[in-house]
DNA sequence: ACTCCACTATATCGCGCCGATACATCAGTG
DNA sequence: CACTGATGTATCGGCGCGATATAGTGGAGT
């Protein structure tokens, strides 16, 4: 999830680390902070699978940005055509994962750059997986026998409601996608 | 955090894998699952630690549960003085995990067997995290330039709105148990 | 001018947890 | 009798976290 985060967002500018980590709380809204336990090493493997380049001081030079900064430091990194491509096929492969809490933040988060249709499905999968989570806390807050700690009601009621105004929130969503597809082919084939 | 969620599921009986992971489903209502790949690592850490003991085979037939299943399998764990110990400590020591979406969670999964002081000083703390989390995305939202991707916003809109919710839900959970707590002394002072 | 602090910036280490996978038993259904 | 689905235990590679170390930068306060 990070790899295909941080392929996203160099998409926008070559960056380092601390931008990537801001940018990233950002686009996310601290739902995901991403730490840099883990940023820093995947900035490595990608390095290292040639997915993305570190910048020659030339390069940095030209730029203003010129501040070598002491002896040693602020590495950016920028992509490469294969991590372009790495990114596109990452878009276009939507698996379970792509449904779960976090994986369905960090692709939206990149639906500008997403085709449309991959978008629907997507948005589709993630709704579906969150019905089947509302239907079973809907069976478990209903649970009429009181056996169910207090507690743990109050807690499944919480994500019960969570649950259905996501749902809510995903059909306005869909409908919105599905009238922009309509537009864009009213648009071109009248 | 699945130490912790073992160590009180065994509270109330003891038990072997399998079953920790569907009761422990059931409590988090599919927020949270621990997988196998997590449990079982967990169980022989806990084992090594003496904090859970393996129920010998005696044990095991002294209940009609004597179903030894082919030649080996069933592991029944059951809580030592340990571990009842730990499970304790655990509860006393409020930290910032447990006011995370997970640890809060589990430790709300566990309030009847928490004492009320710490009730409340976990719910008062989700309830602070939770609205430092809609403080953020309120000012992300409200950001009346257009400079924010459309679906980003979205996403934010969402949080938003779940975060508003919970804070909702946190005051009214902290109210009843101020006035719980006022019914007990008003019942045992007069 | 000097100190203090918050921010920018990179990096490593141990370890908790996940997803995939493998394997075996048991009970009910067709 | 075979199939399927639930029960049950277990391991492996790898991702990501939290803690921790290090250091340069710029501004506020005294």
């Amino acid at each position: 999830m990070l790899e295909f985060a941080i392929l996203g967002l160099l998409h926008e500018a070559p960056m380092h680390g601390y931008e990537l980590r801001k940018r990233l709380s950002d686009l996310l809204g601290t739902l995901r902070a991403f730490s840099y336990g883990s940023l820093y090493p995947t900035l490595r493997r990608l390095l290292k699978a040639g997915l993305i380049v570190e910048e020659t001081p030339e390069e940095a030079s030209a730029r203003n940005d010129a501040r070598t900064w002491g002896k040693r430091a602020k590495r950016v990194y920028e992509l490469t055509a294969e991590g372009k491509e790495r990114f596109a096929d990452m878009l276009a492969d939507v698996g379970p994962q792509a449904f779960d809490d976090e994986g369905f933040g960090v692709h939206m988060a990149f639906f500008s750059r997403t085709p449309a249709d991959i978008r629907m499905r997507i948005l589709e999968g993630r709704r579906r997986r969150v019905e089947e989570r509302r239907e079973g806390l809907r069976s478990s807050v209903a649970r009429a026998g009181e056996q169910i700690d207090r507690y743990t009601r109050e807690l499944h009621r919480l994500g019960l409601e969570h649950s259905e105004r996501e749902v809510r929130w995903l059909n306005e969503l869909i409908a919105t996608e599905q009238r922009e597809q309509k537009e864009r082919q009213d648009g071109v084939e009248p």
